[in-house]
Order: C-alpha cells, then structure tokens, then sequence
DNA sequence: GTGAAAGCGCTAACAT
DNA sequence: ATGTTAGCGCTTTCAC
C-alpha cells in the first residue's frame, strides 16, 4: 500500500473519456467503441488500476462472496469454541463440503467466506454479519438437528440453502441424502452375507441424519425378521466408535455383523475388532457410511455406503447463486440416492 | 430482502438527532450523551438496523476479512483444481491451519475468506481479488517451495503472511517450525533405541519443509555414524507412505527403523509393514511428523514430532491484524519448536 | 456511443 | 457534546 491507488477518475482522464465509459469497458458492457475500449484498457494497463470492490459493492449491492457458515445447536461455552473448530475438521466430511462448494464457486469469481456459529455469541454474530451485507447469502451446514440459525436467516431474508433438511421446517431450499435407503442397503448386504448376529453403531442421536439411518436400518431388518437390533450410539469420531464396539462386543461376543453411520466410526469398530482377536471380515462384517478418505484409509478397506458429498454441496452452492440472482425463488430440495461401494470389510 | 433496509438516516430521524450522532453510538464513540445514547439505541433496536458493510469499507477501507490462500506452485490444469482442493483437504493439516487462524480471527469479529490460487488463472484472482480489496491482508500456505504468489502479494502491497519461509526471499513476515530439530529428534530416537538399519520417506521435495526434514535427518544419522541412508520420496499422503515401504522393503528387507516425513505418509508405512508381517514397533520402529490426527488413529499409535500448527496459525493471523492496523511494520519470522511425542510405534 | 450527474450509506473533519 | 458537510469510488439513469 505504498501510494495512492488511482481511480476511475485517473484511469478515465489518463484515456481521456468520462469514468461512465471506463466503467462500461471494465464490465464489458458492449456499446461501447471498440477502439475506445482499446485505449481504456491501455490506460487501465498504464495506471495499474483495480476497482474497489467497496464502491462496487455499495451500488450493486453484492459482494461476490457466499458465507460458509458451520453450525452448531448448542450454547458451547466461549471457551470450548476452538475445540469444536478442531473437531469438525478432524472428519473429512467438511474437507469434502468445502470442495464440493469451492467447485461451483470458482469458476463464478466467488469465495466462500468461513464462518463458525457454535455459541449464542458466534451465532448472532453470523447473523449480523449477513445482514450487514458481509456476504450475498449464506450456505449452512448444521451439526446439530435444532439448530436454531437457519430459521434467524429465513427471517432476516438472508438467501441460504442448507446442507440437510432442517428438523422443524423453515422455508429455505436444502440438498440432502436418501439416508433411510443407505442404510436399508447396509441392512441388505449384511444379510445378504449371512450375518445373523448384528449390531449398528449410529452417529449422535441430536443429528437427524443419525436418526434417519438408524431408523432405516431397523426397518430393513425387522421387515427381515430381525425386530431386534442392539445399538450403542456414537458421536461420528474414531474413538467414539471404539468405545461403541468395545461395550457392543462385551455384551454381544457373537456379533458377526456391524453398521456404523460413518466411515470414521467404521475404521474404530475394525480397530477394536482386530485387537480382539477378530477377523474383518472374516468374523465379523463391517459396513460404514460415506465413503470418506477414511474408507480407504481402514484395514481393510470399508464396504461403506457412498454419500456424494462434493456433488452435494457443489448443488448447495449451486441453489444459493440462482437464489442470490433471483433466477430460482421458491425453496426447493434436491435428494441425493446413496449407493453401496463393496470393498473388502463386508 | 423483503423491504428496503433501514438505513443510518432512517435511525437519525426515528432517534430525532443527526446522522453522525447514530454512527458514535454504533461505533461506541465515548462523547455521547449517555441518555441519547440509549434513544439511539431504542430507534436501531425499532428499525430493525443494521450498518450496510461496503459503504463502511469504502470509508473506513477496512473489509474486516482476511483471505486464506492455500496455494501451489504448478500450473494445474483448469480442469484438475477441484482435485487439488480435495488433496488439500485429505490431509489433516490444513483443518489444523484453519483451526488456529480463526481462534484468533474469531475475537476481533474477522472471518477467513478461503481462496486457492492451484493455476495461473487462480492465481492472478486472488492477486486481483486482494488489489481491489475484497480483504485486508492474506494468509498464505503454500504447498510448494517455488510458489510465485508470495512475491506478487509483496509486490502488490498487499499485508501478508506466510506460513513456511519461502524459498527466495520475500519481504514479509513468515511463521516456520524448525524442521530440521524435528528430524534430528526423530533420527536420535530411533538411534537410541538401537535401530541399526534406518531408512526415510521425505515429502514431496518440492517443498521445502521437505528438503529440511530430510536434511536434518541425514545430519544427524552422519554425525552418528550412518553416512548412507536410504530415502524413498512420498507425496504426504496415506497411499505415497504406502509405495515408498513397499520400494525401501524391497530394497532393504533388513530394515528396522522408519522416518516418515509426514503422519499420513507413517500411516501408510505401518500398514504395509503389518502386511508384510512385521510388528510395529518389534520389527520396525516407526516414527512420524506432525502429531496429527492421523498420529493417534494409527495402530499403533504414533510415536511422532509434534508440529504446533494451531498455534503457529494463530501467530500468523496476529502478525497479519498487526501488520493490517499498522502497528508492525517491518516482516518478522517466529520460529516454532518441535517436540517428540513418544507413542507406541517407537 | 458517450458524457454529466445523481446517488449508494457511511465516516470524519470541521464548525458550533 | 452534537450537527453539518464533504467526500469514499463506483454504477447507472438520463440527456445528448
């Protein structure tokens, strides 16, 4: 920031037209001389000149940019914040998401801006910096199924599309996944397989994809003569799953079939198994859920079922801009199909 | 976006003073009258206010956002950027980065604008995007050692800080662990422990942390008497760790000490070394770098050199807010210590 | 096709 | 302590 920076003004008198032309050629209206634009684009090379996307921003009323907000329900106290920071990094889903978003905005000029919105205090603070203009509309992915900020965005007008459908309907568009049908698939494989003793590990029961893919595990089973089906309930991290499969196994030593709601607790539960004595797949059958790094990662490697994470989010991103631009302005929902990725743990 | 939001003149005249006088009250400007302060206050809680951003900024030239700019050397082809963010994100490393930053972003109301400059093309937007101001400063992590965008960011005089010293000199502040410390560390302990036959994965040697690593490594194994030590590059990920043991084992059936320059890339190491039926740590003492994540979900669980990354990312972000309000002027470098964590794996 | 001029909503001198 | 006023740099009618 040695200088000065040079304005339209100084662009537009170093090519001797007005700042209205200069700024046409900059934003490619087309009446413009052809030979003029030529000499406005020498000037602009000339003088160095970037225009400021304050002033831009103040009369177009956008700023090209999209909040990234990560969600939580709960009060966290002021001084756990950075604890949960760290542990919604430490799952390869929101890596994924990240992608997924960054994707469709690239090729747009458009940058997420990462927002975390875990305490009452972080959450107000995402919500006023939305409504002061911070961002053009807000993309949310809540860890929590009560999360109460997307109902506060709604309100505010804010344009934003969820990742998940919210547990009480607000009206905002949202991407999800057919979650009951990933796990009938695990169900399915499972049996298919010949496990007759089976157990599930689910993710924590206050999200409500947790909810969704235990209930339709349980279906699947029951409606295959299985009614009951021991559960322990995990917290989606790698040791959660640990602690699930050791106190499953103490109390079902005949398990020989294990559906964990996400990959991370999939490669725990194989962990566990092996350490005591048990062979995957051998002895017992493991099927996980997303395919995450996390999949390949494991020994061996998880049957899993696939949820399209990147595609996903890339359509969250997707939605918010035809929201933002006022091409799509009724909420809308798009499901996304699971599909079962057979590897080598069932 | 229902009706057209109330501005700082609506609040004035709802409030019955001036302009200027809401703005003190919303900028907590001392010389106001306590009692007037509060009739402002009811007329922004009645109108519903909130300040409009881009007129604030295109005053105050202040966004009150800092970019966040992974960035790599190469020339990635337009159609593999996403690959790159994916990559990027697999690694537990970056989620770390992000942790630290907005720990300390966070108190000061600043969010991370994420950009990837991967491709010329990207590159040169997040050049243009910090010129025209879309952020106050930049954060850089770069992936590779002859990454352009610092010189350009210095050049452009834009605030920045980098984490990792770049390769030619730059004059901005940089944070850095001391690398070769870290291998020393890891080379004394596998030495102490008595390992007689030791070998190295390096990281991609493009990247200078790399290229210390290994330096280190090698400087001390010379010092202890171990001239030759034989090294298979990795890429930093699980999969690279993998081939480079599969390479060195072939070559060096006798092995029985391990440097991986990377937690992924040990990772990786320990499984094949499993699969190929040695014990870890009876056979082959394994040693990482990071302290990862990755480092406790390895079985066995890694005996590693820690890398603060948290902090060091935090400190990044503090020496750019003190570069931005001008009360650092001159570039700084902290330099970080590693330390061991001795965990099961050596 | 091009220019003149009116704001966008805010902050910060300056005046009182 | 408060109000008046002059911009910040840009886009966008509206004339020509």
């Amino acid at each position: 920031m040695s200088r000065q920076a040079p304005t339209l003004e100084d662009v537009a008198r170093e090519a001797g037209v007005s700042r209205a032309t200069v700024s046409r050629v900059i934003n490619g209206v087309r009446s413009v001389d052809p030979a003029l634009q030529d000499v406005v684009r020498q000037a602009i090379e000339r003088t160095g000149y970037a225009p400021n996307r304050a002033a831009r921003s103040l009369v177009t009323r956008r700023t090209e940019t999209v909040a990234l907000i990560v969600s939580g329900a709960g009060d966290v106290a002021d001084e756990d914040e950075n604890a949960f920071t760290a542990q919604v990094f430490a799952d390869p889903f929101f890596g994924r998401v990240v992608t997924g978003v960054v994707a469709h905005l690239r090729p747009r000029s458009m940058h997420p801006l990462l927002m975390f919105a875990d305490s009452a205090r972080t959450r107000q603070q995402a919500l006023n910096d939305l409504r002061q203009g911070s961002a053009d509309g807000a993309l949310v992915v809540s860890t929590h199924a009560d999360d109460p900020l997307p109902a506060l965005l709604a309100d505010a007008g804010v344009p934003t599309v969820l990742f998940a459908r919210p547990s009480r309907p607000v009206p905002l568009s949202y991407v999800d996944l057919a979650h009951r049908d990933g796990a009938r698939m695990a169900a399915e494989h499972l049996l298919d397989r010949g496990c007759r003793k089976i157990v599930t590990v689910t993710g924590p029961l206050g999200v409500s994809a947790s909810q969704e893919r235990l209930a339709g595990f349980r279906d699947t089973m029951a409606r295959r003569g299985h009614p009951y089906v021991p559960v322990a309930e995990g917290g989606f991290t790698l040791d959660s799953g640990m602690a699930a499969m050791s106190d499953l196994l103490a109390e079902h030593p005949d398990v020989d079939g294990v559906f964990a709601a996400n990959d991370l607790m999939a490669q725990g539960v194989c962990q566990i198994l092996r350490e005591r004595g048990r062979s995957v797949p051998d002895d017992v059958a493991v099927v996980g859920f997303d395919d995450s790094a996390a999949a390949v990662a494991c020994r061996p490697p998880l049957t899993t079922v696939r949820q399209p994470v990147e595609e996903m989010a890339s359509v969250m991103a997707r939605l918010l801009t035809e929201h933002i631009q006022g091409v799509r302005t009724e909420p809308t929902s798009v499901i996304f199909d699971p599909e079962l990725v057979v590897r080598a743990s069932a």
